[in-house]
DNA sequence: GGAAACCAAATCGTCATACTTTTGCGGTGT
DNA sequence: ACACCGCAAAAGTATGACGATTTGGTTTCC
């Protein structure tokens, strides 16, 4: 699900030099210069700028060059931008961002799932909080994490709403970020566990309130750890 | 805001048309086409449909062309996606999207920023939440729509989350929108006004919940009544 | 007759180059 | 000190040439 190519190439170098503040806001680039840097065509250095200034990373202008704009301009819901931040300096603030985010939207998605979920989404959140519940009491951590972002996603996913569904690859980044850089419990907690399938339960059941307030447990939990982890 | 020159005008035409669904999904687009349609060189073709492809709504393969993805790969958090979906046929879907969300992050967005706003943001919201009354009584719904947009912007920086804050920019358009197209009373409910400044005063105090509770019955009210005119 | 291998055309990808347009900066003159 | 003007630097655009790759048909061989 990459840009292909040498601007795809261009574009994972420096993306995230940009995204971590290696190269700061203010900073102006030489398209020139660039070719140089990347051994390539002015053609593709300047498809590799565009898609930066899509999202609004840069600005291109005359006579002045490629400037690093101020991050309050950045798209900070484009999904590259995420991924860049979270591999690198501004991980720990794009982690308590996404955090916050989480607790917003996981409730009001699981809610929405319970009346809006088909009848295949409810079996498979059914199966995957046992799975998870079985991944977990194995300590299986890397099978758990994989059932633990498919469960959120779907939750996201059968609510309906495209744009809550858009957030599942980013939530399912941030679960696994979170592992990587071990910034949760080396074995899951029981009540966390068992909080999913409270979730599964009650959107099979159709009980909207009872998702809700049992994924905003999850997901509150989840932030407060983190704060935690993090200072 | 916007990216400028011939790809940005190419990008003006060939963005909506897609995003509306008026060049559906799987079309498939040569680039000499579009040189030919735009008038402009393959570089400025090239160029715009770069930018397309970082928003996943095009993707382009040798030998085949310029495939619109189906919607469901689209970053429909972009600015620009959520901009021109709401200029086109998809208003609806994308209001009814927006909608929820807005249910989903500015209580969120309050509760955080009676904790975390600044003397100046406080000030600024009280200072919004009166203007607004003074507007709504006047019937002036230039003047009101420009406050109401200012006053959910600030709730939302005011969180000191920095993607709640990008949404300022969004919530603006679906505001704007909603009062273009006549999807709300002509005359601004004293009853939301009163809510409005409720916010403010529960901000002000630092009274979290408050400040939550009475946002989210702006936005669920602002949800009810736009599903009223939607059907 | 079918399957596998092969070939050719179509289309994007990349590079090199020349020309155009904008614009910041410095110099010049009052 | 101020305003004006011109130069040069940098991005913007256009075009021609070639390379890479994928698709789809065609041929060839069991």
């Amino acid at each position: 699900m990459e840009i292909q190519g040498l601007p795809g190439r261009v574009l994972d170098e420096l993306g995230p030099a940009i995204a971590s503040g290696e190269i700061p806001e203010g900073a102006v680039l030489r398209g020139e210069e660039l070719e140089g840097r990347f051994g390539v065509s002015r053609t593709v250095v300047r498809e590799a700028v565009r898609v930066l200034e899509g999202m609004r990373l840069v600005a291109s202008r005359r006579r002045v060059g490629i400037t690093v704009q101020p991050k309050s301009l950045w798209d900070v819901f484009d999904p590259m931008v995420i991924r860049w931040r979270l591999a690198g300096a501004d991980r720990p603030a794009q982690l308590r961002s996404l955090g916050s985010l989480r607790v917003a939207v996981e409730p009001a998605a699981a809610a929405l799932a319970a009346t809006h979920a088909t009848d295949d989404d409810r079996r498979e959140l059914s199966s995957l909080a046992v799975e998870l519940t079985v991944a977990a009491r194995e300590a299986d951590l890397t099978t758990f994490l994989g059932h633990d972002i498919a469960f959120h996603a779907l939750v996201l996913r059968a609510s309906g709403n495209e744009m809550f569904a858009h957030l599942g690859d980013t939530v399912g980044a941030v679960l696994t970020g979170r592992t990587e850089y071990h910034l949760m419990p080396h074995q899951p907690e029981p009540y966390a566990i068992r909080l999913h399938r409270e979730v599964a339960d009650a959107i099979c059941g159709g009980d909207a309130a009872h998702a809700e307030r049992a994924m905003r447990t999850i997901v509150t939990g989840a932030l407060e750890e983190l704060n935690l982890q993090l200072g």
